[in-house]
DNA sequence: CATTCTATGGATAATTTTTTTCCTTTAGAT
DNA sequence: ATCTAAAGGAAAAAAATTATCCATAGAATG
């Protein structure tokens, strides 16, 4: 038997029982709902994390006339209500996404993707926080690697 | 008994027994060792890890006239090369440091100083690969939380 | 449902960060 | 000591991010 505690109105990616409610979910958030955020995060969802760049021309086609200051504007005001999280990766162009369930990322060596990796670091932290002078509250994981794409197509 | 088994000429922040030959770390690495190359990895070495405006600062002291396009090439030769390692945290502007023995860092939410935090992710990456669809081969690990300066300042 | 107030979006420009180009100088091999 | 490819410096360009200003649109209020 499993037993799901979800908080409400908080997004994960990963329970894909119904359509997202956004607009609830920038409300809940201290946010107006407008059209334009709504897109952002829908185009956030839909790719799981995503470029500046891609995210604009995403969203492009949705509002032609959007500009690239509205989307830094809003991914910052976002950021700011943890309702986005900004993820920084060594060699990559910066990623955002929807803050969600804890879980790592994996970056491939060969094709620069990357992926998302299920995993809790809350016994790490646990772990780490009474070795270390400081106090230790959560934790990034990024891995490097080699992607199941580029292992099955490369050598 | 301890036993440390060292690789030749390959660089530890953490064991400082003599001053750090930077120029033969340098043609260990195939690059010319230029008397900015070494200013560069001094500054690194003595703050561990640093922006590009501090070390920018901190190389005019010695190098009047170097600039900033003198740096930015330097680092990613060295990158390259895998002597030297971008580290990038959410938040924060990007940092540099001369690759060194595995480590994490923390990130402080309260004063934003970085700090190292001596943990070898090989049991992670270990526990991890096997989990995954990808060949998981390192981790990098971006602690936050508050640092010991805070904690003791602060409430 | 209309009105009002405030926050938002879009246009634009300014900053900041990073990369490129071009030419002179220098490290390191011969 | 000489030579050559690579490196440094100056300058500009490109890319990424932030700020300013004003018209407009959410959403709270009556």
């Amino acid at each position: 038997m499993f037993i799901f505690v979800v908080a409400k109105n908080i997004y994960n990616g990963a329970m894909n029982y119904e359509p997202i409610n956004y607009e609830a979910l920038l409300r809940t958030h201290q946010l107006k709902a407008t059209p334009q955020r709504i897109g952002i995060l829908n185009a956030m969802h839909t790719h799981g994390h995503i470029t500046i760049d891609t995210l604009y021309s995403d969203i492009k086609k949705e509002f032609s006339a959007i500009s690239l200051a509205t989307l830094y504007k809003n991914i910052h005001q976002m950021m700011d209500a943890t309702l986005v999280t900004e993820v920084k990766i060594a060699q990559q162009k910066t990623l955002y996404e929807i803050t969600k369930a804890a879980h790592a990322h994996l970056a491939c060596d060969r094709c620069g993707s990357v992926y998302d990796i299920a995993i809790d670091a809350t016994p790490l932290v646990a772990q780490q926080s009474p070795l270390s002078q400081h106090r230790i509250e959560s934790a990034q994981i990024t891995f490097t690697g080699v992607c199941q794409g580029c292992l099955t197509k490369g050598a």
